[in-house]
DNA sequence: AACTTGGTTCTCTATTTGCAGAACTAACTG
DNA sequence: CAGTTAGTTCTGCAAATAGAGAACCAAGTT
């Protein structure tokens, strides 16, 4: 497959919006990579081409990639490489893991309102409300899930 | 306000919690911090003391946090110095915006399907599904701040 | 006007990060 | 078993980051 000027200014893009999460630069351009290529599985050598990077960096990345679960390899007969491709399958269950990071502020918040003098009540409160929220915030995500897939019906 | 070993070593998690989304440590430490000290105010070299570390480095931190507008300070008759405190009044709105921020996929998500062939159908399916189910979040972010402040009342 | 206080800005450095390139391994190939 | 292919691991370096410390500024004090 031939990459297009746009092709490879949406991978920038996706790679820094992946930076911005904390991935390292290189992972998030081969997010965008598998993302946009056509076939949905490239090889390790195509990836090193296309993105013009040496062989090390890709192998640390798709290594992390993989173990975070976002991205397999497949084999064919007669065929050493390894075609990687992302695990878009899994998208729900890793929307529904950002979900809950996110929400795992609230740890925190408790053991924080476990410390605190009441010398600051309206303070308290609002922490008290917000951890009340992230308790209904978390409860709610499987129900989410579960309206979507109601209307997508 | 004195500082236990249990205060300062839930800073240092909310510290590392924050690192993780990719703020500098100064600065998650500043918000562990500024959640933990019983008055909710703190000043400057407070903040310099509590955390051991130099003028310099908490001034660029609070210009930060300013910045972000996850933190204000306030100042008394007859005293020259900043008393900063966290806008934990914004929590909703913060927490608002990180739901937002992670449905922002979704425009990769549709400039990856402009751009992709249809030689992997399946790819593109999940691909689709995944952008409806951000479309159908986003909608429903509102609904469920609405929810809870029914059950809340 | 010199001194103090409260904070900012500038310069420099230690650490960390992200990757290149080379050496290496493992499996196949002639 | 020498050579190729596919990928990994190791070593080293350039750039980015985070923060120290000093110089600095602005406002009040003596």
């Amino acid at each position: 497959m031939i990459l297009t000027t746009r092709h490879k200014e949406l991978i920038e893009r996706i790679g820094v919006f992946h930076e911005h999460k904390g991935m390292q630069p290189l992972v998030g351009r081969i997010i965008g990579l598998l993302l946009i290529h056509e076939e949905g599985e490239v090889s390790f050598d195509e990836i090193v081409e296309h993105l013009g990077v040496s062989k090390s960096a890709v192998s640390n990345a798709l290594t992390f990639l993989q173990a975070k679960d976002r991205c397999v390899y497949s084999t064919r007969p007669g065929d050493r490489k390894r075609y990687f491709a992302l695990k878009v399958s899994d998208w729900k269950k890793d929307f529904q893991q950002e979900l809950e990071n996110i929400a795992e502020i609230q740890k925190f918040i408790d053991e924080v309102l476990e410390v605190r003098t009441d010398k600051n009540p309206e303070f308290n409160c609002k922490m008290i409300e917000f951890s009340n929220f992230l308790a209904f915030f978390k409860k709610e995500i499987p129900a989410l899930f579960e309206r979507f897939n109601k209307i997508k019906a």
